[in-house]
RNA sequence: GCGCCUGUAGCUCAAUUGGAUAGAGCAUCUGACUACGGAUCAGAAGGUUUGGGGUUCGAAUCCCUACGGGCGUGCCA
């Protein structure tokens, strides 16, 4: 039955799960040729044609082929052009000095006949592969079978710490700090689920100066009463007319000072008010965290480094890295990068004058600086941390610059990374103020959303169960949030527009919640269980193009995760969304028969596991009726 | 002043990092409406990618330049 003499790949049978897969897998093999069955599991159609590219291109050019050139093979932007190309023959033939036609029409005689796609050449050397329908039949079949919906795992699994939200002690999150807080949540979960140890930290703000302002606001003007009801609130009202006292009353912020120098003295009374401090905003916090369901390994704070900041200062004096300049302790250049590339030097009237990194304040305080590299310095140590990346705003570029350049003079060598990401602004295109009265809190952004799908879902479903649809409206209306945040380029300035992102149709989570909802409830039709039939028998255009999106799963997740971009997988998923809508439109499913149904049942199925996976990474939960 | 980011349909955003005829969603217009859930589908219209120059088989993407916007630029975080 099996023409394998010398198979290349290496199953891992231990797995029960693996044997299944092995099992379905022979099964549905049997009426095909096997060549392009060599492959290891999980092999995306990629790097299927990329293996089988690489092989041809090495039998054409020999020698000439640059080593270690492995050929690109791209999803198509239109599918005139297949659906798949490379640009290996354009790339190659500048280098070898041939032209790139000639090439390709060699290589695509080198490459032969192929069960997984024709190839043709088109345009200045393209080469372009179209995908035959069994063969999505049979990446189709594999990946139903496939728990993992086809992503692999990670060949080198790193132990990761995600540093992101991070909000203030007694002052309430606001819209500004959806994106660090979205984004690092998925980070995490990507690369949870892609087979990275992954330890996630809130690195909160609960040493900053403007204790000095809370502590006096406690102790003279503190209504109690309202610290009761709404902590965080009455902490906010308390700094907020504090401020505004400062700014009246010059002789009132020395006050506060003193208050402060108190608090870091280790006085008894402050310290214990601080405590209280971080104890109800934590409350505060945890609720918006639940209702967003996102949650935290650790919750280090800048204050859990506070006596790792003199050790560290002096250290870094000791080893010449630092050094006293007009009172304060800061670290300059070593000369290492390029003036252009220097992240402690700027030009200034033609000449390279130093920004360096302060560390202590003339005063002996610490800085941001500071705290950040014993935080650094702990994720390393205490956590074996390899990759620390930084879900940061993008105007702290030059700050985290400064931060792994000290790093590199110290040795300490790793994968860090500021994820950083653009401004939200206002309407008319101006950042988003925070301090100036007008900023929109998080709850309230989260109240909105809820209350607006609460809204359509008693209009279109009126009879649903009340807490049902209570639940419906979280997962719809925090949906759209993290999904309007997700969609959006990471590095792109954001402008924050309720009715954008509280949207319910066109590129939104609804859209994708309802072609959910769609699948189960034709499954909740079905009068006998559905059981995955063994092979499918793709014909129909709206088919293939279904099979065609979901055997893509596979590529596109790493590739998200690969450049922290969760744009990628949000326009994949809404694009899937799409295609099974259209699906949806012009193929009947419970009408259909036979093998016919079965597969359409079989690809419904597929899809609502991708759907409600991909959404899960995202975290947003998929409800079953909306 | 200098550095970094940025300018794409009326609006809000994409474009697999140099690939083919630049794609979506809103809004507008035309169809499908006793439907496997219409929060939908099929289609139309909308563009000199801010202007100008360059690099090459090929540019929204890279380089130069002009203009517009944002951020940063020594004791905040």
């Amino acid at each position: 039955m099996f023409h394998v003499e010398q198979p290349d790949f290496s199953y891992d049978f231990s797995h029960s799960e693996s044997g299944i897969y092995m099992l379905c897998f022979l099964i549905s093999i049997d009426k095909m040729t096997i060549n392009v069955y060599k492959s290891p599991r999980h092999m995306t159609i990629p790097q299927i044609l990329t293996k089988q590219l690489s092989a041809a291109l090495s039998t054409v050019l020999g020698d000439a082929l640059p080593e270690g050139f492995t050929p690109a093979v791209t999803p198509s932007q239109d599918l005139r052009f297949g659906d798949y190309q490379s640009n290996a023959a354009m790339m190659l033939a500048k280098q070898v000095r041939t032209n790139p036609r000639a090439l390709a029409t060699q290589v695509v005689e080198a490459f032969g006949d192929s069960e997984a796609a024709t190839l043709e050449i088109a345009g200045p050397g393209f080469i372009n592969f179209r995908i035959r329908p069994d063969f999505f039949a049979r990446m189709t079949e594999a990946m139903m079978n496939d728990e993992r919906l086809g992503v692999a795992l990670t060949e080198q699994p790193k132990t990761l710490v995600i540093d992101f939200s991070a909000p203030n002690v007694a002052k309430p999150m606001h819209v500004g700090h959806i994106r660090s807080t979205i984004i690092g949540d998925t980070l995490g979960r990507l690369a949870r689920f892609l087979g990275h140890t992954v330890i996630t930290d809130n690195h909160i703000g609960d040493w900053g100066t403007q204790f000095g302002m809370i502590l006096w606001g406690w102790k003279n003007i503190l209504n109690q009463e309202e610290l009761a009801k709404d902590p965080i609130e009455a902490l906010l009202a308390v700094y907020k007319e504090v401020n505004t006292r400062c700014k009246e009353d010059a002789s009132l912020l020395p006050v506060c000072k003193a208050e402060l120098v108190k608090l870091q003295s280790g006085d008894e009374e402050n310290l214990s008010i601080w405590k209280h401090c971080i104890e109800v905003t934590k409350i505060g916090l945890e609720k918006i965290y639940n209702q967003l369901d996102i949650s935290f390994d650790y919750w280090l704070g800048e204050s859990a480094y506070n006596d790792a900041l003199a050790p560290l200062v002096e250290d870094l004096i000791e080893k010449g890295i630092a050094r006293e300049s007009d009172g304060a302790i800061c670290v300059f250049s070593d000369g290492f990068h390029k003036p252009q590339n220097d992240p402690f030097l700027v030009q200034k009237d033609g000449e390279w004058v130093p920004v360096p990194a302060i560390i202590r304040k003339a005063d002996g305080g610490f800085l941001y600086a500071t705290t950040d590299l014993a935080t650094l310095d702990y994720r390393t140590t205490h956590f074996n941390a390899d990759s620390i990346w930084y879900v940061v705003g993008a105007p702290q570029e030059k700050h985290f610059k400064q931060i792994f350049d000290i790093e590199r003079m110290r040795g300490v060598s790793g994968d860090f990374r500021h994820v950083a990401f653009g401004s939200i602004l206002g309407k008319d295109r101006r950042p988003f103020k925070t301090r100036s009265g007008d900023t929109v809190s998080l709850q309230d952004v989260i109240d909105e959303a809820v209350t607006r799908a609460a809204k359509v879902i008693e209009e279109k479903s009126p009879d649903m169960p009340e807490d049902e649809k209570a639940a419906v409206s979280q997962a719809v209306g925090i949906g759209a949030i993290k999904f309007a945040e997700l969609s959006q380029n990471r590095m792109s300035d954001y402008i924050f527009d309720w009715d954008k992102m509280l949207a319910l149709t066109g590129d939104t989570a609804p859209y994708l919640q309802n072609s959910y909802v769609r699948v189960r409830s034709i499954f909740r039709k079905i009068d006998t269980q559905f059981i995955k039939p063994q092979s499918l028998t793709l014909k129909d255009d709206a088919e293939i193009h279904l099979a065609r999106m979901l055997v893509r799963y596979g590529e596109v997740v790493p590739s998200t995760l690969d450049d922290c971009r969760p744009n990628l997988l949000a326009s994949y998923l809404y694009d899937l969304a799409r295609a099974f809508h259209s699906f949806y439109e012009a193929c009947p499913v419970l009408k259909s028969e036979g093998a016919t149904r079965e597969t359409r049942l079989a690809l419904c199925d597929l899809t609502a596991s991708v759907l409600k996976h991909g959404m899960g990474l995202f975290g947003i939960t998929m409800p079953e009726r909306m």
